[in-house]
DNA sequence: GAACGAAATTTACGCAGGTAAAGAGTTAGC
DNA sequence: GCTAACTCTTTACCTGCGTAAATTTCGTTC
């Protein structure tokens, strides 16, 4: 026993509020609404309270208080995956803003798999959350669980929105904007730029390569996608950048052209593809290699060459959407309207593009 | 009203289990137990359940069910921040294995905020989650709170131990032996190896110094440490190291010396340092500069040059996260020892070092 | 065909606490 | 000094479901 440490361990434990207010003479009710709201009681009655529960060790059950409860003070969040600092970045903007206005969040993770994401639905319904935020395995996702979200419950969607649900409210970034930006810049300052896709194309990945299409007409300029075919099973991401943009390099093509890449990931592993052949990609020279991203990865900076990229304005659109939500819970469905906020990137231009 | 797809969004929907119950000509006590396992009803009521809830749309009460269960098939886990690809691997391993043993996972994050950490433990103690696996923040959890956890649910700490836990479980690597294999390498091939360190000493930091000490003297090594002042507030890990390691270079220190970072994301710092003073860290030349890291990083093998680092085997611990807090859980407090597992650290030699 | 069991279902009560309505206590007004 | 009006507390019932015990059902045996 090495520690027995403080007083505060060895309060006796209370399991219910019925024996907590025979032990500190209050009656349960009144317990039952201290604990709401501690301002809904008298102050005398408050005090007391107070004072007994430094006392003894008791937690109010959580199951118990929410299941009867009009609201459950919960907002359910779903993710499609948790290796990818972006979304947890986001996640993190969502839990800083609902604990702010005073809510539980409760986070499920698809795993990049519908049956999951399915199941993460159900359960969000089944624990009666107030609302629910959900970022999409994109046109992966289960539509059905989805609309059933949306006829059940408060709901918004982030970062990428199937196009089945386009009457749902959504909050993102104007990705049409964003890449736009990225591939302008980089036709005004070298030879038309090169999109690095990859293969399964999920997710923002088609909005991206869609943008830089339409933008690359909108400049008159041809377009050039790269990197479409899956070239080892189980190569995503970095992996899969260096890959194709590797055997690109190999066959001499590409290695003074310029690299938007679907993401930074990807991006990352186009550098460490471009470093593999002894190329330097960088903004410094005219006709050179530039190696560009999208989504402002939080490493961007520290990488060698630090990354041009489109920055999202993550934490607005978790805080925009947390607003959404908190904006239909209190409207209790009367709203009609059906809300669409895009954030506009922003040009984060580094070393090596 | 763009959508009205498929037979699914119609159904007409039950609140209650009573309701269902009258719906399908079923009693509701057969109907928990249909819930709670298909196999403990008869065929035909079971077949005659699943018809009827195709006819119907119904999904039982979190709440309500989990509450008079004995046991509520859910761990809690609690991690200390997001924006770490480190502690969301371990999430992402305990999640998967906890739902392979049937378990529901409630994640929180203390956001490195000893108050928010304290809040979890008590979300998880009034949700009666089943058992906790929680990554404290270090020496400035909140110890009573720990405490607490432990005496009253099956609880194993995973990552770090503060001191004041020594009684608790303990899943983890060995970080003196990780530690002590990385030291042992760059000084076999090169100059005594300096430990760059990080000013803000939680989690695992102070561990990897100590060993790095330890190795030093045991080979009868000079140990140097540098980086532990905070040079500008708010440059954690990435940022730090790149300062840290940018202040030694600049006065000519530290060029042509093993540097060992105190984790991967310092090193990432270290690398963008060295490239800033177009030094080029590798294992490749006798004398010259290295950097090697520890974590290994999922994005270590894809940096320029790719990082040496020190893999914890995350999905080990995880793992046996979930087997032990199972067999606590199965052993209903009868287990009287206490288990600490450490895994070895593996050395990944790669280009830094 | 009746009696016997095993299996399945139903009855009845419990969980921990929310909350409307009734009751008690206090202050204010006359 | 008494009643009105208000505040706070308590009574009593409710939530949605788990589960032990009681009951029914059904197939089997004698």
């Amino acid at each position: 026993m090495p520690k027995g440490s403080g007083a505060g361990g060895e309060r006796p434990r209370l399991r219910t509020m019925e024996e907590l207010s025979v032990a500190i003479g209050v009656s349960r009710p009144t317990l039952s609404r201290y604990f709401q709201d501690p301002d809904s009681v008298s102050r005398s009655s408050r005090e007391r309270i107070a004072r007994g529960l430094e006392r003894v060790e008791y937690v109010p059950n959580f199951f118990a208080t929410r299941m009867n409860r009009k609201s459950t003070g919960m907002i359910g969040v779903i993710i499609p995956y948790l290796n990818d600092l972006f979304f947890t970045k986001l996640q993190q903007s969502i839990e800083f803003a609902a604990m702010e206005a005073g809510f539980t969040v409760i986070v499920q993770c698809s795993h990049t798999t519908p049956e999951v994401e399915a199941r993460a639905v159900e359960t969000l319904i089944s624990m009666n959350v107030d609302g629910a935020i959900v970022a999409p395995l994109g046109d992966n996702s289960d539509i059905a669980a989805m609309e059933r979200l949306n006829r059940r419950l408060p709901f918004v969607l982030v970062d990428s929105r199937p196009g089945a649900l386009s009457h749902v409210d959504y909050i993102g970034t104007e990705h049409s904007q964003s890449m736009g930006l990225m591939t302008e810049y980089l036709s005004r300052v070298g030879d038309p730029p090169v999109f690095l896709a990859m293969p399964r194309v999920n997710f923002n990945a088609l909005n991206h390569e869609r943008a830089y299409l339409d933008k690359m007409e909108e400049l008159g300029l041809e377009p050039q996608v790269v990197g479409t075919e899956e070239i080892e099973p189980g190569a995503h991401y970095e992996a899969h950048g260096e890959l194709a943009l590797g055997r690109e390099f190999a066959e001499g093509r590409l290695t003074d052209r310029s690299i938007i890449c679907v993401n930074d990931r990807v991006a990352i592993g186009a550098l460490r593809a471009a470093a593999r052949f002894g190329l330097d990609p960088g903004a410094r020279r005219k006709g050179g290699l530039r190696i560009a991203g999208h989504d402002d990865y939080p490493l961007c900076p520290f990488l060698v060459p630090s990354l041009t990229t489109v920055g999202q304005d993550v934490d607005a659109i978790g805080q925009a959407a947390v607003a959404r939500l908190m904006k239909k819970i209190r409207a209790e469905n009367s709203l009609t309207d059906h809300a669409v906020t895009l954030f506009p990137g922003v040009l984060k231009l580094r070393e090596s593009a």
